[in-house]
DNA sequence: ATTAAGCTGTAAGCTAATTTAAAACTTATT
DNA sequence: AATAAGTTTTAAATTAGCTTACAGCTTAAT
């Protein structure tokens, strides 16, 4: 999952972004409002975090541009205690939800966890396709009711692929999602984190849950009924 | 588990302190309203203890505040003998239980005790997993029906980890909930106490209580039912 | 006051899981 | 058949977590 967030006070910029790291989203961050807006224009977001108090920029008019151009990943807006009120305006330009600053660490993740979850069409916090299920607070994967372990990448690759099951996710926005860095071109390391997740998921290949489509991406099956 | 209170009195604010931390407590404290609603929206609580008699902003007040900002964790009001009623109003503001000054110390604790166990889905003072029980009243483990003893702090990790068994914590977190001080991130206390509590409460190496999840934290096993 | 015992945090080395990189191999597409 | 795209395998590099030993403190006992 990548998150922008959009903060101008440095201290609680990091702040949010450590913890977001820990989390295991990708985190790209602005200090001011014309960074953020060309970051969330140029970067494909699972959600935006943005403070309404911006210098040359307003959070107000980030989003409205962001909405005006089409980009419709949720948003979390952030006002100052004094300025609660601003949240209306937020609301209005497109913005899905609203914290109060100071915010707890948690309802922060959590809020973000909600929206994200909702925009994927999911409501529980449990994933489940076929014979393959995710649950998001047990971090547990299971096959057919079978526990399978998985690694922290395999955990981030599965979930993102599910939360978008049967929709096609390119290589290059996989990447994006589960990496800071932008992508080497002459790296595999998604094929081969691919195939290992395949092997765990199906190791008889007959469910065949991940599908390649050529030159485009993977796919998460949606319909495997075999569970 | 961290604790807020947010009492103006304070002997009283002092002794209820002191208390909470030799039972064992984070402790957070604020002599007045504004600064306890300020904490409680920046800090990742267990539970709150609130006066309503506050100067500056109500106790009323500060609970509607971060109710209204999505900040769920459990609140005890405390209220003069005289203004008995206004506990209705505290209940309605989001409170989950009250006291009425004065009141026997006991009994404070015997109900956060109460209020921190329901959040975590628990309805009974004792806590139990396959063979492992806690008695979160009289601080007690058992392994197989025999006493263990655990020192303060991996009774603190036990109790946080069981209270969420099944659920993946993190490391930031468990240290959030067990330390007053922010994370040092280069400091191995937690795997030192995870090690020394799982070599007591698993001397064989075989029931595996704890789980690692490598690069996501740590899970309280659910369901090793061999007891 | 002195000593002993136990608790907690630090540091270092170690182990093993996980991730990356590279090369060989397979399959689709033109 | 030629090429591009994807897969698999292996080995190397990296990193997270575990263990152990020890030192500083605190608490209890003499």
């Amino acid at each position: 999952m990548r998150i922008l967030i959009i903060e101008d006070e440095a201290p609680l910029l990091e702040r949010v972004t450590a913890q977001l790291r820990e989390q295991g989203y990708a985190v790209d961050t602005a200090a001011d409002g014309r960074t953020g807006l060309y970051l969330g224009q140029e970067y494909p977001l699972d959600a935006a975090v943005v403070d309404l108090g911006l210098p040359d920029l307003s959070g107000i008019e980030v989003i409205s541009r962001w909405r005006a151009s089409g980009r419709c990943f949720p948003i979390l807006i952030l006002t100052a205690r004094g300025r609660w009120q601003d949240k209306v305006e937020g609301l209005e330009a497109g913005a899905d939800d609203y914290l109060v600053k100071p915010f707890h660490m948690e309802e922060l993740l959590a809020r973000l966890r909600a929206l994200i979850r909702r925009t994927g069409g999911w409501t529980q916090s449990l994933l489940s396709c076929g014979s393959i299920a995710l649950d998001t607070g047990a971090q547990l994967v299971t096959l057919a009711g079978q526990p399978v372990e998985v690694t922290a990448y395999e955990y981030k690759l599965l979930e993102y692929l599910m939360l978008h099951a049967g929709m096609v996710i390119s290589k290059t926005t996989l990447t994006e999602h589960l990496y800071q860095e932008d992508e080497d071109r002459d790296s595999n390391v998604l094929e081969v984190l691919v195939g290992r997740l395949r092997r765990k998921l199906d190791p008889d290949r007959t469910l065949n849950p991940i599908e390649t489509l050529r030159g485009r991406g993977y796919r998460f099956a949606l319909d495997r009924s075999s569970g």
